[in-house]
DNA sequence: AGACCCGGGACATAAAACGTCCATCACGGA
DNA sequence: TCCGTGATGGACGTTTTATGTCCCGGGTCT
């Protein structure tokens, strides 16, 4: 495969490249839906002219349809680019990078799409499909899925469908309530997922910043113990990894506990722990739901984050050594190696 | 290996065609040692200057050395050469086959899809795309196009889209009413392919098993007449092969009929027409329509048929030699080649 | 109703591919 | 030593293809 691959790439340049040209094409569309040759030509950073000379040789292809509407992918091209993944990852030679990780922080597996989510929201896009897919291959019936809230995870969401093997699942969110937008947090993406895929969802209605009166209060309640429950026995977690300070602002936690964060070099979180560079939890969020010893049970903890700005941060959560596969895009996986 | 050289088909059609010129010119380099580029031209069978625009590309990428007593291969040219070994013999055999078939029977183009339609629903839609690739390659604008009915043909009515080089064309039935299931009938089909493609259809609504008074009433009728003209003035016709009897069977000919069609080793079916092993019609089917004599003025005749159990078949319909242009799959191509 | 974006036709122009011819060089045999 | 042969590579006009540019008619959203 890799060989085939290495050959052409030595008697074939040129095809090569036309070969990544049009797979850029396609792979746009298709995250676009439907776009227009214009828009399609500037986001690619091509003239118009010579996309619209791809894209008709495209269409006799039969890969993409285009009405008065705009052009979008046909069912045999989103099946070419499915089947496409593994030599495209090769080609760009995200293959290394995916198995240095793999042996750096001893994991299962690490999917790296190309691009980078800080500066592309296609890639970004792209990272919620390999998330979803990601979810899809390691789910079995039954499953209790714990999930956390974040833009990155809500992509997810979108991308999920329904499928037999996902029917009937029960989704969760990690952790109570924290405090982000309504479409992002963790209750609210649980629910979407149980809706796409067919499966169904229990809620943790918590406020944020519990005092402890509450917090025993709460964990009495026989509703919210049997969800909790529920949480602490599920079988998978799929979470986003954000970093701690951006984290920290976002949940408005108060000026004394960010300059104890500081102190102590918190650097990224991840289901409402703090971790540090070595990977040490530095603080945990005063809520309900998952706990780190609970995670050891887990048969499977999904990361999933991209971007360059947050390569740091996720290796950190790696270095913590509970993930089993890490969904990261191809900035971020540059910058995990160099903290290896 | 396969798929990965099958996918990229997909995206770079000409890639084989480039990979194989590139692989001979090396490999005729390479058994010759040191040659001219005169020599070479002609037993590559290339004009002179095309071959020097591939020696002159080659060249940069290191792969062949040139001085002034000629060409010969360089180290790393030779590796690769070597190395290719296994791509070469899965890569070429379709190509070897399709130019094995061209020469042996007289077609201008033959296309052979890989698999067998006989096992694989795959390769059967793969024929399909494939047929509507090469209609599509063939229409010009205002054409008529006659087509059969038949499984295969379905199939390739569903692979047609709409474009601009087939809008308004027409499309008619090859011959009257053929007894299959509604969906396959030539009127069907024809129908089914001038919505897709934005085209223009008649039908011929005739019954099976036509007495010859009947069959002289019709021939009359100015609404029958009209279209059977337009059948024969077609400049295209695209069509299914058959297994005589299976077809015969399929069209509940009588038992008379029958014991002659297999006296007579009637093998294949074609537009209502019987053909013997060695291409002969040995029967016609009672109905109006196209006739063998319109097909000689015919420009373009693309047959379509795959899978082993059919190769002898499509075998006997090329043997008759009206056909211009032959889609199959390796399984019947393979076949093919052993009835030559 | 009007602004906007879409695909696709049209056409001039730039670029690449190709056919053709020739200058020059190395080599071997007369 | 000279000359014929076959080699490469330069040159150049021609043809084909790719590209830049402009515009039209038709949907769509506001």
């Amino acid at each position: 495969m890799r060989e085939i691959l290495d050959i052409q790439k030595k008697l074939l340049p040129d095809l090569m490249d036309i070969m990544k040209k049009r797979y850029s094409i396609l792979h746009h569309i298709l995250v676009s839906g439907v776009v227009g040759r214009r828009t399609l030509a500037s986001s690619l950073d091509m003239t118009e002219r010579v996309l619209r000379g791809e894209v008709e040789f495209l269409k006799e292809l039969g890969l993409l349809e285009s009405d008065a509407s705009g052009m979008k992918i046909s069912e045999t091209g989103r099946q070419l680019l499915e089947d496409m993944q593994p030599i495209v990852k090769i080609a760009f030679g995200l293959t290394d990078l995916e198995e240095s990780i793999e042996k750096a922080f001893g994991l299962k597996q690490v999917i790296v799409v190309p691009g980078d989510t800080d500066t592309s929201v296609f890639t970004k896009k792209e990272l919620g499909r390999a998330g979803a897919a990601a979810l899809r291959k390691y789910v079995a019936k039954g499953d209790i899925i714990a999930v956390t809230g974040g833009s990155t995870m809500a992509q997810i969401a979108n991308n999920l469908a329904i499928s037999s093997s996902m029917k009937g699942n029960w989704f969760v969110p990690a952790r109570g309530g924290l405090g982000e937008s309504v479409d992002m947090q963790a209750n609210t993406i649980a629910s979407i997922m149980a809706k796409k895929t067919g499966g169904k969802y229990r809620l943790l209605h918590v406020p944020d910043h519990l005092g402890e009166e509450a917090y025993q209060t709460l964990i009495q309640d026989p509703q919210i113990k049997e969800v909790v429950d529920a949480v602490r026995s599920c079988r998978i977690v799929i979470h986003g990894i954000g970093d701690a300070m951006v984290m920290a602002r976002r949940r408005k936690v108060d000026a004394d506990t960010t300059r104890s964060l500081q102190a102590d070099g918190a650097l990224a979180e991840a289901f409402g722990y703090y971790f540090d560079r070595q990977g040490n939890v530095v603080h945990k969020m005063p809520t309900v739901g998952l706990r780190l010893e609970d995670l050891q049970r887990t048969e499977v903890v999904i990361g999933v984050a991209g971007g360059k700005s947050k390569g740091e941060a996720i290796a950190s959560v790696l270095r913590h050594g509970q993930e089993h596969v890490l969904v990261t895009d191809e900035a971020a996986a540059i910058e995990i190696m160099k903290h290896v």
